[in-house]
DNA sequence: ATCGAATCATTCGATGTCAAACGAATATCT
DNA sequence: AGATATTCGTTTGACATCGAATGATTCGAT
């Protein structure tokens, strides 16, 4: 046997729902990304892309709010689907440090297209778990997303605290 | 109300498991890689030293099926280690494609001092969730994780199939 | 009106990440 | 033995990712 980590009963539980969290989100990521790379997108662009069609046009610093990425991140994602044609930037008129980002026509018929098969394919990883069990997982993520500062001051929204 | 997609129920429940997962697991990490990046680690570097100290030395192909990475990327990231003198590389005389990795005494030194705090942050970090609700999610996750395909020869294990 | 603080995007440098192609070494089949 | 297939590590090229520093803009408090 290998020397294994070795503290107290309530460390080793926690470490052991770690690793199970992180290798099911790393594998299921990667087995998605297959899908999405034969539409020609990064798993990032994807999100990026999606957040637009279904919310619309926003700026880059709520875009990095809600993927979770740091903005000079965004910066280089936007640059490569800006150099692609699919998005287009846009100085906010009114605060004009902003940029707003807005899908072009090719972008949105592009995800339009995309977006459907890549939630049938989401639907299929999640399939080996029944939906209660989907819902209970749902559950207990959400109590671990926490946390997310809300570091863009566009956050005059609307409904649901994106979940 | 903006456009938010309309699939069917069990479509919709699923995609909305997948996005919680993906924020815990991507929000616990990037506030876990803050006391790592104190360290001087980052989170790649962090698995592969701890892989080593608490497994013992074995061949690149091996830490890259246990860290779920490519093995083009274990190639830069055992560079980056071997650069900063915390791994050694060393031709497997019985297979010499092999490249066999193991700690230095610095690096040894380095991942024993850092494990046991990082541990513990890990527990906190999980610690929103009872002991009960852990192995549930233990149990979940697992689920979601398998799949994982066995590319290396190397899987003459052992015990416990990586969980 | 002005000065200082906060916000947004960008740049830079370093690291991580993968797919594809490749060379070296090994294994397998005949 | 000799031909073929497989495995391992590396290189290359493209993208992702962050932290820190910077410039432009806006906001807030006097």
């Amino acid at each position: 046997m290998p020397t294994r980590y070795r503290g107290d009963a309530g460390e080793r539980k926690a470490l052991d729902a770690y690793i199970k969290l992180m290798r099911a989100a790393e594998s299921v990521t990667a087995r998605l990304a297959r899908g999405i790379r034969k539409a020609g997108l990064t798993t990032t662009q994807l999100g990026v892309l999606e957040a637009l069609l279904h919310l619309g046009p926003m700026a880059q610093c709520e875009l990095a709010t809600k993927q979770l990425k740091s903005p000079a991140n965004l910066t280089t994602v936007v640059d490569n689907l800006e150099r692609r044609g699919l998005v287009r930037r846009r100085r906010d008129p009114g605060d004009r440090r902003r940029s707003i980002v807005e899908l072009t026509p090719e972008g949105e018929e592009l995800i339009a297209g995309v977006f459907p098969r890549h939630a049938e394919a989401v639907a299929r990883e999640l399939s080996v778990l029944s939906p209660a069990e989907q819902d209970q997982l749902a559950r207990l993520c959400r109590k671990l997303g926490l946390a997310a500062a809300p570091s863009c001051a566009t956050d005059r929204d609307s409904g649901s605290p994106h979940d």
